[in-house]
This record gives structure tokens, C-alpha cells and sequence, in this order.
DNA sequence: ACCTGAACACCGTTCAAGT
DNA sequence: ACCTGAACACCGTTCAAGT
């Protein structure tokens, strides 16, 4: 089956890998194989097999399963980042903007679970990969930046951007990954509502203080 | 040498696992494991081999592997709801004791990081485990019980306490998250510090409206 | 340059057998 | 009742070999 000569878009996908295009391919199916069957099921015989490939074809394009895993986070930083800076500009680079970043945020959790996983999952070396850590950071900055345009306008405290910041991130992660975790079921709520109410009471916490 | 007449703790030992106490060094033997090597360094093989016992020898005690960590996690939060009730009382059951909750609960993050990884890693699965899941519950429970205490004191705001409740939790989670990732070290932070600015933070999110 | 197939050293789990 | 030892079906990774 695979000579045949019929095949030719598989044969034409084939010589694709050979100009580099199975790193990308790869990346695609480890991201389909966690969302599908859960992080326990990305083994490196199901992203080869099914991309038609062997098992160790993946070492010509990431050191080690752990490589692949920190490329997997990088694109989802990525488009996290994309994500947070199309919420902030559309809404109005003010309060509406921030709040539309927080639940952006959250969305992107709910949405790409598989991604947001590898993001904070404890295998993938944030240190170890640069790529990681600069995407990471780059997604980071623009809520910083949301923070000192604010301030500028007076709309928020005038604390560190960076500690707030990481004070507004946390609280979102933390409700991303508690409905993630399946953890709000229980409650009289979910992900989408408890960061209505989220951006709402960090809304209060950082705003100008009036006295 | 393990049949040396002379050694007479090990024998104690190894008859105190047939009374039941193997299920108790199993669970201190994987938390040991997982502190001093990681996550992924707790393999059955170590931890019955640390306690000179079969790999089998687990399956006894535990249905499987993850039911070891679920038992690990439900202790953890066993240790996590001490913390904060400690903290709460001798905090004075007011603002001083929520503010107390919140340090406590990132310091205990900080202080237990194998039993909070397992408790909140995706591996064990919170609603397979009625033992976990309401050990997970009472730890909650008494941070909604200090938030209504507190309304009851006219210090913070009428809103849903469950909800009120999950919104702290989730911030304080997502601090502990990013200290244990190691993201903070790169700012100008570390989970202490940002701990101590969010209680603040928090404080005036939930503070009752004096509009 | 890129991929394969066999081999290696692991892993969790099962199960008949021992005491 | 509790534990063992061999066996099974996996896993990530290495490496000589193919094209």
C-alpha cells in the first residue's frame, strides 16, 4: 500500500519531512495526542506512528521527548501572548481592555488545554529552554505593559508593574488551572463565570486609591 | 547481612508492616523519594527498595500507582488545613488572620513542594478519590468559614463566599505555582514577597464597598 | 541529510507461588 | 494475610545501518 504509485499525497508529505517540515508536523501531533487521549498518552511511538514515521525519526528535529514538550509550550506562550494583545487592543487599551485580558486568559486555558498544560506542567524545564523562557516572557510583558499604560493614565496604583503584574497572573493561573483540574464543578461555578468575577475584584485591588 | 541475628530494628520493623504500618511507610517513603529526586524519580522500585521490600509488595495497600499519590495528596492537604486553621486562630479570626491564611498557605507550598505538586499535578485525579477530594474540601471549607466570619464582622463585602473563597484560593495557588515553577526568580520577587503583596492586594478586593 | 530497526535499560502491573 | 520473583507489555533513548 505504501508503494503505491497512486499515493501521491503521501509521497508528496514525505518529501515535505525532508525539507524540515516533520518538526512542524511533529509539534501538531504531540499538541492533537494530548488533547485527545491526555498528557499520559504523548509517547513518542503515537506522535511517529501517527505521522506515518518511526519512533526515533523525532531525534533529528528535538533532543528529547523533553525538547518536544518545551516546543509545545513555546507555541502555546505564543499564542497566548497574540490572544492577550488582541483583547487589549480591542478594548481600548483602558479598564474594558484589562478586564477583556483576564478573561482572555482564562479562555486561552479553556480552550488549549493540552497547550496550557505543557506550558505549567512540572516536565518541561522552564530554565533549560530559551525559546521557552523567552516566550513566557514575552506573553508576560504585555500585561506589564497594560499596567504602566494604565498607571499613566491614572486608572491604576502606582506599585511595582512587575510585582503587580505577577500579583493578576497568579490569580488567573490559579483559576485556569483550578478548572482545568476539574475543581470548580463542585462549586457553584466555572471557569468562564469565576473570572468574570475575578477581573472584577482585581479591578478594586489595583485601582487608584482614592483616600 | 539481612540475615544477621543482630539486626533486630529491621526485623522490628518488617513485623510492623504485617500489622498494617507498611501502608504509612510507603506513603512517607514516596513523599522522601519525590523531595529529594523529583517527581519523576518515584518509581515503585524505589520506594519499596528504600523500605527493603518488594515492588509488589505495594500493591497490598494501594489499588495502583495512583492511588499511592492520591494518598499523598490528601494528606498534604490534611497538613495544608492545619496550617491554615493555626494561622486563622492565632491571627485573631480577623483581618490579621486572613492575611496570616494567605502568607501560611504559600509557605506551606514553599515548605512541602512534593506533597503540593502531587496534590495538585495532573496524575491523580481529584474525583476518583473520595478521600482526597473531601480532605481537599475541609481544607477549602475553612477559608469560606473565615470569609463569612468576616462578613459577620462587617470586614469584608456580601458577595458569594464560595466564590469570594475561589478567587482567593485561586491567587494564592497560582503564587505557589509560579514559585514552585521557579518563575519568579527572574523578576524582582520571590514567593514570600509576593505572598506578603497579595494579602494586600487581596484584602482591598474584598474589603466591604464604604461607598 | 534524514529515517529505520534492533537493542538496551528502564517502567507499572499481573499472577502463581511461597511463608 | 502478606510478600516475592518471574513474566508481560510497555516506555525513552542509542546506534549502526540503510537511502
Amino acid at each position: 500500500m505504501a508503494h503505491a504509485r497512486a499515493a501521491r499525497p503521501a509521497r508528496k508529505r514525505a518529501d515535505r519531512y525532508h525539507h524540515g517540515d516533520l518538526r512542524r508536523a511533529l509539534l501538531q501531533a504531540a499538541v492533537r495526542t494530548i488533547g485527545a487521549h491526555g498528557i499520559d498518552a504523548l509517547t513518542l511511538r503515537a506522535v511517529g506512528s501517527s505521522l506515518g514515521v518511526s519512533r526515533t525519526a523525532l531525534y533529528r528535529h528535538f533532543a528529547d521527548k523533553a525538547a518536544l514538550l518545551a516546543a509545545v509550550a513555546a507555541e502555546g506562550f505564543r499564542l497566548l501572548r497574540v490572544q492577550l494583545e488582541e483583547a487589549w487592543e480591542r478594548g481600548g487599551r483602558g479598564g474594558a481592555g484589562f478586564d477583556a485580558m483576564g478573561l482572555a486568559y482564562v479562555r486561552f486555558a479553556l480552550a488549549h488545554p493540552s497547550h496550557y498544560r505543557v506550558m505549567f506542567g512540572a516536565d518541561v524545564g522552564a530554565a533549560e529552554n530559551p525559546d521557552l523562557e523567552e516566550e513566557g516572557a514575552r506573553a508576560f510583558q504585555v500585561l506589564v505593559d497594560s499596567l504602566v499604560s494604565q498607571q499613566q493614565d491614572g486608572l491604576v496604583r502606582r506599585d511595582d508593574p512587575q510585582q503587580m503584574a505577577l500579583f493578576i497572573w497568579a490569580a488567573v493561573h490559579g483559576i485556569a488551572m483550578l478548572a482545568l483540574d476539574r475543581r470548580l464543578e463542585h462549586q457553584h461555578t466555572d471557569g468562564e463565570a469565576l473570572a468574570r468575577y475575578a477581573v472584577g475584584r482585581l479591578r478594586t485591588a489595583i485601582a487608584l486609591a482614592t483616600a
